[in-house]
DNA sequence: TAATTAAACGAACGTACGTTTGAATATATA
DNA sequence: TATATATTCAAACGTACGTTCGTTTAATTA
């Protein structure tokens, strides 16, 4: 055999690219086996070639993406003009739901830099810091506000960025709790984490 | 060659489960090969087969030895009795002063569940669920007493979990901040979050 | 010192890996 | 309909995998 009937190559390409991230995530990249794609994507091994140059490039051009859509989502879905309070909630509804909804691509991009190198690394590093930046950026508003009382900004922002993406780990969409109230329990453990007590 | 000068079994045994925890850390357990890790020991492929009946089962031993340690050292470090507060700060500190420790360990057990089946894993998940409720008693206790406000135990039992051990993917030693200081900064991130407000 | 046990070796097994090559078939264009 | 292009295939490459086997040497015991 050779072309199959009703093959397209832009659908091929998305079902590589779903299925790979299906893979990644439940083996890890190294593991992970162009051929064990193939298969699924009901292609031979060699057919892979045409939509990758090689297992590498396959990893950068999916962290890359995934990075590139966060930080545009994100600055779209946080308010420019607004208090640091208004901000911060805004932040951790938009990454809990991000997070929920594109579960593979949170998971791959926070396990899998491990299996990158090079120019590619550096970029995804550079983008994942400008992410963790946006935060910092919120946390410094509200402690200058005094509406938060933070002692090391930095470190607030990593501990609070892993209480959020911790979510897409266990959330269980046929759980008894809905996304809204996922997001509200945590909104209310990180505005009174931060918020500057009367005392 | 065949036995080699000075070769001391419980030597080469404690070898091979460190480098294989750093191998495991840096590459996934899939993709850590058998051989790279007796060329890192220092021994054919075949000599390792000493020390393990199988790759999977080397997993296995890694990841109960760490839970059992974990919830023993737990159990050590909160106080029975006390405040729901004095617990949970208690226990904050714990885990993450055992977290950064023990990071390797630490790291193996909470990614790489994915590559267990069967019975081993179902022992993993219900030591992992031990542990998890440890702190969601405490919680439980927390709102009991009226100190704490929370809607959702688990999930705030999650989130908090998420938070402390998120430090060990990020923590550096030689970065400008003690321990002390990240476990303070924590604490009150996580008191604050749970606590009643006066309002 | 002689016999026994502990520890590691070298070689090989069947299988699977990422990747390259050139040919075959389906669709799109002229 | 004839030509060009897009899409997939079958076969093979060198390499590496987990594991088994019987052998060889070092340390321990009698």
């Amino acid at each position: 055999m050779a072309r199959t009937k009703g093959s397209i190559g832009k659908d091929t390409q998305a079902a590589i690219w779903q299925t790979a991230k299906k893979l990644i995530v439940a083996h890890g990249f190294e593991a992970m086996t162009l051929r064990q794609l193939a298969r699924e994507v009901g292609l031979q091994p060699a057919s892979i070639y045409r939509y990758i140059n090689s297992k590498d490039e396959l990893l950068q051009s999916l962290m890359l993406e995934h990075m590139g859509q966060l930080l545009t989502a994100c600055q779209k879905a946080v308010p420019q003009h607004a208090t640091a309070s208004q901000k911060l909630k805004a932040f951790v509804a938009f990454h809990i739901r991000y997070h929920i909804e594109r579960r593979a691509d949170v998971i791959l991009a926070n396990l899998e830099l491990r299996s990158m190198q090079g120019e590619a690394r550096a970029q995804v590093v550079t983008k994942r810091r400008t992410y963790e930046e946006q935060l910092i950026a919120i946390l410094e508003h509200g402690r200058n506000e005094g509406a938060f009382a933070i002692e090391e900004l930095e470190v607030a922002a990593y501990a609070i960025l892993a209480m959020l993406t911790g979510v897409c780990f266990w959330y269980n969409a046929e759980g008894r709790l809905s996304i809204e109230q996922i997001i509200a329990e945590h909104q209310a453990l990180v505005m009174q984490g931060v918020a500057r007590t009367a005392l």
